[in-house]
DNA sequence: ACGCTGATGAAG
DNA sequence: TTCATCAGCGTT
């Protein structure tokens, strides 16, 4: 299988832009020699500091100094006490957004996806923001991550070409505290992926 | 519909 | 130093 990783400039762009790109692009992720690989079927974009559910909304803080950094780096948090959650950092230095990956289409190495989550079910090892990351032995040692040079996590381009028919938008998932926010079509998904991790 | 679970940041 | 809150998941 051949792909190439993105670079920084793809990531240094509108934040609605690199969410929708982003998928039917590969996430790569190499653990112990094992190279784990899944289609990015569902995305959510978070954008700025009048965005009531992005975590920048509050503005600078330790925790939310990576979405205010450079693009193009791991932004992964703790949610719920139990799961992780992965975000990519989104435009150009200073401005605070980034796109969360909220479902996969497993690819390759499923046994070590399948390991990790202690089932067998296709249709449950990635579909949903911390299923994958859990599927991919994703935690906060990889917060901060540079994915344009890192050897262990980072986004590919293999030729798959996403039709503009197929990217569907509705609102994001979990975010109903966001009064007005909530109502925001930023939830990106492939309408025809069976992975894809919610039906609205 | 609910309990699990712990980092986060705001309040005091 | 407490305390409410939470970009989710699995079981009921």
């Amino acid at each position: 299988m051949r792909y190439k990783r993105l670079g920084r400039s793809f990531f240094a762009r509108d934040t609605l832009t690199v969410a929708q790109e982003l998928l039917g692009k590969l996430l790569v992720r190499r653990w112990r020699n094992a190279t784990i690989i899944g289609r990015i079927v569902e995305v959510e974009s978070y954008v700025g500091t009048d965005d009531a559910a992005c975590h920048a909304s509050h503005g600078r803080t330790p925790r939310t100094e990576l979405m205010f950094g450079r693009p193009g780096h791991a932004y992964v948090y703790l949610i719920y006490g139990m799961y992780h959650c992965l975000n990519i950092v989104t435009e150009k230095s200073g401005f605070p957004a980034a796109v969360l990956i909220r479902s996969l289409e497993p690819i390759a190495r499923v046994p070590a996806m399948q390991k990790a989550r202690h089932t067998n079910n296709l249709l449950n090892l990635t579909t949903g923001p911390g299923k994958l990351t859990q599927a991919f032995y994703i935690r906060s040692n990889l917060n901060g991550e540079d994915l344009t040079t890192s050897q262990g996590l980072y986004v590919a381009h293999d030729g798959y070409v996403t039709l503009p028919n197929d990217i569907q938008a509705s609102t994001r998932i979990g975010v109903d505290y966001a009064g007005k926010s909530a109502k925001l079509p930023w939830r990106y998904f492939l309408g025809h992926s069976p992975y894809v991790s919610h039906s609205k």
